[in-house]
DNA sequence: CTGAAAGCGCTTACAG
DNA sequence: CTGAAAGCGCTTACAG
């Protein structure tokens, strides 16, 4: 390998100034046409690449979007939920498509965030997803706000603060769901997910749910809510202990598919059958809700679309504009666990 | 937001030059210990943090990866294997445990690579991960090596080419797996995955099939390999196809774990019983794998060995180490779809 | 242990 | 349309 080519060796050779090097690579206007294709083919045939260290430090912006991907310590090690895994997936296009570069990072939600990349000039702008405490989230997010860092959010609305929260409509979705199983003839739902601070998304699809209840005409049984965090594991235990104090129900609701699969393992262990003894939902529709047995009636997260509104959202942001916070509809996937 | 600090700021408030000031904030041990001190508390209390691009742009290094997750445009358009998913995640850790950002980026296997990142000196390094199509690929691969691009790469290994790849030990694993089902008294077992230059990982685990029925003294039917891309979708194809075609077999190795569950989709509508009539084993042990029904046997690949090995080595060869070439083992994993 | 100075490779007013 | 020059904010020889 010889030395990297810089824009004076391109001037050079070309015989015009570095400036207008510079001038010709953007595609300036200002440069004439057949300057241009000379420059333009003497940087190619020098496989020149503009140093971004150098174009960012000089013009001040990275051309770069960083993603925080949070998660508690609660949860093991080696497992990301699948919805944000999915997500990711999503932003990373929606972010080449606007010509962005993806900084990935997961952090841990009770450590100190390593979320100076704007600070630090590696990225014009930040993401933020993931679940997690939500007393301990808000801290950082009024640290980030204070810091003037450009930043959007994967979320349930933050009360008190105005920052651009981009959300599924969960207490639709949990209304939506509620009233499926309802429709379906049942009468009696747990729901298993916590009501606690770690995932307000939950909480919100718990008010859905007990909102189709009351519309309903229903009472609610606070005996059949049981907190567990997003886990397969926690919904598996919860349901487990659900079971074992004998409390009756003909269908139950997890607060994310991840807790409905456990909730199935549990409730097939107990030697019940679904949907026949109970029928259950998630909420969601990552890929495994399609192959777990029955396959589970969910609400279906749109991925795709979210990821592209977060991207569009930070940049407008970014340009300026005020935060915007909005709500994406879920929609009902109808399958086996709820269908005789 | 007031301005953002510099160092020269720094400076001005310890009443020292901004040289000391770099070199305070970097620990170098030329620094009095008293004179660092103060640097380091009046940069935290102006929340200073250095400008990466400046100190990149000056020491020539970004301590950034960047990790080149490439698809067939076979594939649809939003889901990505989750194995490779839960390889981005172990990547990710990882980089962060060895204080290097991640640079994601996606890429169609046909198109140009946008594979720039170090050229343009916003990463130091590339990690290659992804399916695709064999021939396409390498052509590519020859190009990042006479760039002097510093790359290692994820699967099997690449034929007259000196590079860095870690890949799992598919022969041993595919020849692992189909002894497992001999051992269950399985005499008559489909393959399904291509043995195309698409997935050069499929042929090893196919390979490795081979030679087990081969030491086992049985003969190899090539009526009961079937060609199949990397999705569920295509396992249940090409399982439906050999289902019609009336062959029998009593056992059936999807090349991943995709593949197998499309095929397990595919017998179980065929009126088939698993495992009593038919064995199924799949390879990776992705979430999903232990959720289908009856929970899918196979071979798991330690994806939290391999990111962090992808890591160590690419660190190593930026470092000038020669390029090393590694092979993880499988490990059997047996559930329900080979046990009765 | 510290400071003055050069320079990383660009972009962009400024002047023509 | 083009060029000379300044400067983005650091790191690091060099000299003391």
């Amino acid at each position: 390998m010889n030395m990297k080519a810089t824009s004076f060796d391109i001037a050079y050779r070309a015989g015009v100034s570095q400036s207008t090097v510079s001038r010709a690579l953007r595609n300036s206007p200002l440069v004439n046409e057949e300057t241009r294709l000379k420059v333009q083919a003497i940087a190619k045939e020098l496989n020149y690449k503009v140093d971004k260290n150098a174009r960012n430090l000089r013009s001040q912006q990275s051309n770069t979007i960083a993603l925080l991907l949070f998660e508690d310590s609660t949860s093991d090690d080696s497992q990301i939920n699948p919805f944000f895994l999915s997500m990711l997936g999503s932003i990373t296009r929606a972010c080449a498509n606007k010509g962005y570069d993806l900084l990935v990072s997961f952090q841990q939600m009770d450590n100190d965030w390593h979320a100076e990349f704007e600070d630090t000039n590696k990225a014009d702008g930040i993401i933020l997803l993931g679940y997690g405490d939500y007393v301990e989230y808000k801290k950082k997010l009024v640290q980030l706000h204070e810091q003037g860092t450009h930043f959007v959010r994967w979320g349930a609305e933050v009360k008190d603060m105005q920052v651009a929260t981009l959300g599924c409509d969960n207490i639709h979705g949990g209304m939506q769901l509620t009233q499926h199983l309802m429709h379906k003839g049942r009468e009696h739902c747990a729901f298993i997910g916590t009501a606690s601070r770690h995932a307000p998304e939950f909480n919100d699809r718990y008010k859905g749910h007990v909102k189709a209840l009351k519309k309903a005409g229903k009472t609610v049984d606070a005996d059949l809510q049981v907190d567990a965090l997003y886990t397969e594991e926690a919904g598996y235990l919860a349901t487990k202990e659900l079971l074992a104090q004998g409390v009756s129900f003909d269908s139950l609701f997890g607060a994310c598919d991840l807790i409905a699969i456990g909730a199935i393992r549990a409730i097939k262990e107990h030697g019940l059958k679904i949907p026949d003894d109970v029928a259950v939902v998630g909420f969601d529709d990552i890929p495994m809700a399609n192959f777990v047995n029955p396959p589970l009636t969910t609400a279906k997260q749109d991925t795709m679309l979210a990821g592209k509104l977060l991207v569009d959202n930070l940049l407008n942001l970014i340009a300026g504009e005020e935060p915007k916070t909005m709500l994406i509809p879920s929609q009902l996937i109808e399958r086996g666990s709820t269908n005789i």
